[in-house]
DNA sequence: GTTGGTTTCTAACGGCAGTTAGATTAAGCT
DNA sequence: AGCTTAATCTAACTGCCGTTAGAAACCAAC
């Protein structure tokens, strides 16, 4: 049996848990908890800016109002921090894709649903969490262990798109040449790469989930006519 | 006018411009020089094994047999080592891929030279040029000043990119809807992120050049029918 | 206002980083 | 052989790193 929610892959104490609800009542919080939440933000803001390997502790007590040591009254080591921030960005993405696709009635077609998923994806990358943004940017530059650590999640919500990917083919959605897993490589590595080249002021969210979506199923080549089915987003007009 | 050489993009002193030149010329060269080059090839490899971060002159030095001190006798600092690595992995890829676009005849249909850019990208990445991939994998992590000194050459190889696929769309080859960035941006991002999943011992860089190329052009929607013009590419088997 | 728990600071530790100057060795030339 | 240049090593310097122990400050409850 597979888990439904993301983080129950984890074993985390309750107030870890905290930063994975989207909703954060911060009135409830203590104090210490609080701080703690601050410091990860302010953590997952620095290795977005900085990467992870020119990022001290140091660095991010003083962003976050503080001295180095007193960070480890809220965590054991460095490495924690990390993987904290690492859980917690594939954590939100993976809700919000679900939320997104779940969204849908269950009847609806593939299309819809990878559609929805590709734009919820973006949207947390670019505009909500800094956490997921950090993830994608240092994941590849941690030492091993840290992401051996933080592996599991990650293939757990690999696996989601997978899911995603091959109900879609099984529907006949995509063609049967495809091979389901380079698709979602793909996809994702451009999805990814997107956090290098979109700047919000030069396109929406929705116009590049849209256009993404129309490259990805459609393909870049020229076709007769074959106008779609009333879907026609607005070019963006990124980059150059 | 622009220059047709990528390495004239950078200023360098002739020795330097000798780990440009694919075909290296081991015996006209001074001890000094070969030292030199057998620093950067491993320093591009612990790049790629460990990232940037991590690396440390002593790591470097001790691969390459010798002591941390005695680096500064070829290299005036540590940034300047990275910034070599970075410039020559950018600087092959650049000239393996316009080799393959040029082994065409000026008069191939475009989805041919697009075909073949891909190709070479990706033989580049993976089989040939640890400064390519070590270049591709550090690039987002090095301090913004090395990034700065980086990016003239790195922005060359994109614009090359881009006029193949302008003229792709100008031929006719491309749907005149599509953003040729965004196809160019998702496209590099994808081929990018196979340094983290492409196994050679999975398919043949020959088998993944044909698929993305497909999945770009085609997309992964079914078609009705419409078999390719004899280009049947084996399908992959990359991924779980 | 004292107490007790929570939170932060201070000050240091050992270690490794990039870099440098000068001594030392190796190689080539006459 | 002796001299010169090339190449490497030695040994240190300064500075920042993650981490720790214990003292201080804060804060709520009584």
């Amino acid at each position: 049996m597979t888990s439904r929610c993301p983080t129950e892959i984890l074993q985390q104490s309750p107030a870890r848990e905290s930063l994975r609800l989207r909703a954060v009542n911060l009135e409830t919080m203590s104090k210490g908890d609080r701080t703690r939440e601050h410091i990860l933000r302010i953590a997952a803001r620095l290795y977005n800016d900085q990467g992870y390997g020119t990022t001290s502790l140091r660095d991010i007590a003083k962003a976050a109002g503080m001295k180095a040591g007193s960070l480890y009254y809220h965590f054991n080591s460095k490495e924690d921090i990390v993987v904290e921030v690492l859980n917690t960005g594939i954590a939100w993405v993976f809700d919000e894709v679900r939320r997104s696709v779940e969204t849908l009635p269950d009847s609806a077609v593939s299309r819809d649903k990878i559609s929805q998923a590709i734009h919820g994806h973006l949207v947390i990358l670019h505009e909500e969490s800094a956490f997921t943004s950090a993830n994608m940017r240092i994941f590849a530059q941690v030492p091993d262990e840290i992401r051996q650590r933080h592996l599991p999640l990650r293939r757990a919500y690999e696996t989601y798109w997978a899911r995603l990917i091959n109900r879609a083919q099984a529907d006949g959605l995509l063609d049967h040449r495809i091979n389901p897993s380079l698709l979602r490589l793909s996809l994702l590595g451009a999805l990814n790469s997107s956090i290098e080249w979109y700047r919000a002021d030069k396109s929406s969210l929705e116009d590049l989930a849209a256009n993404i979506t129309e490259l990805f199923l459609q393909g870049a080549q020229a076709r007769e006519a074959a106008p779609q089915q009333g879907r026609s987003a607005r070019r963006v007009t990124q980059g150059e």
